[in-house]
DNA sequence: GCAAATAGTTGATAAAATCAACTATTGTAA
DNA sequence: TTACAATAGTTGATTTTATCAACTATTTGC
């Protein structure tokens, strides 16, 4: 039987898919899914960017960049396209003057509850047929999961591979 | 008490952080992890595109496509860089001259051991800590979610966001 | 035999990640 | 107090990745 289109290859189901393989196939998913959710916004992605802005009310940039694990670099730009929308401004750090904290304008604020909104409605849907137990065990999975490919990588990684 | 660098913020603490969030960087920390692993070979990415391909010894670049749900057009240029690198090769599709039937080269059928033991090894630590059952539920979960998703994008997507 | 669908390719464009070099400021320690 | 290292943020350059539409060649279904 030769694979052609007519067959379907589960990632899932094959025994020792790379778990990455899985992880990313999950997050295109949801991430295209809340995309077209909010895709009648001024905004059509970091979406859970400014979730997490407006959520801490006042954060710096490189907070939210450790937070993300997302280069300082990168947040620049974010933070820049985030502004350019009107959504969120830098305002100065009074004990830290090389800094800024990052908060949502009043324009950020109104989009922050459909954001969430769209957030909580996926995850329910992600959740779908899961018991209150299954849901907890995930999240917990998840959580120790990431503490061990954080202890991974601090070992592998001390050296940069150019 | 100010969200500084000092401060942590743990996504997968945070009551519902959007699950692309979370998938994402378990992804990124996952995938990092593997580039390192395998950083002395002679490819930098598309490990898990080699793996594949070697697992079914020959399946066209639709099928590929779509387990794991890529666009065509990337998946063609995925299977160029690997036929650049001598790790795969084109054949003719006998029941179908559209097609091609990749598969793998001799360079890459040596090359496939060791992929295939990183990710193991990967997904070993990523384990790390959990029951059989645990791992064994993960998984499962992964997989339902996988579906609730995909019926929500079926859902939401009938109309394109240009 | 015709129309629609499919496999693959190409070109163009946009989005994202990454790196090094840079300014300004802060922390530390001689 | 000075001097040096570390940190927050910025910029420019480059690379990777995704995406789209348009295209050829072939196959499928009627």
């Amino acid at each position: 039987m030769l694979p052609t289109q007519k067959n379907k290859i589960n990632p899932f189901e094959s025994k020792e898919s790379p778990l990455s393989l899985l992880f990313n196939m999950l997050y295109k998913k949801y991430d295209h899914a809340a995309e077209q959710e909010l895709c009648d916004t001024d905004l059509d992605r970091y979406f859970y960017v400014l979730g997490l802005i407006c959520k801490h009310q006042e954060i710096t940039q490189q907070c939210l960049a450790n937070c993300l694990q997302i280069d300082k670099a990168t947040m620049v730009r974010i933070i820049d396209y985030l502004t350019e929308k009107d959504l969120v401004k830098r305002n100065p750090h009074n004990e830290d003057r090389r800094a800024y904290l990052i908060s949502a304008t009043s324009k950020g604020i109104k989009l922050a509850p459909k954001i969430e909104t769209t957030f909580s409605q996926l995850n329910r849907l992600a959740f779908n047929g899961f018991s209150a137990e299954e849901k907890k065990i995930f999240i917990e999975l998840m959580n120790r999961m990431d503490n061990n490919l954080s202890d991974v990588t601090s070992n592998i990684s001390v050296q940069k591979n150019k």
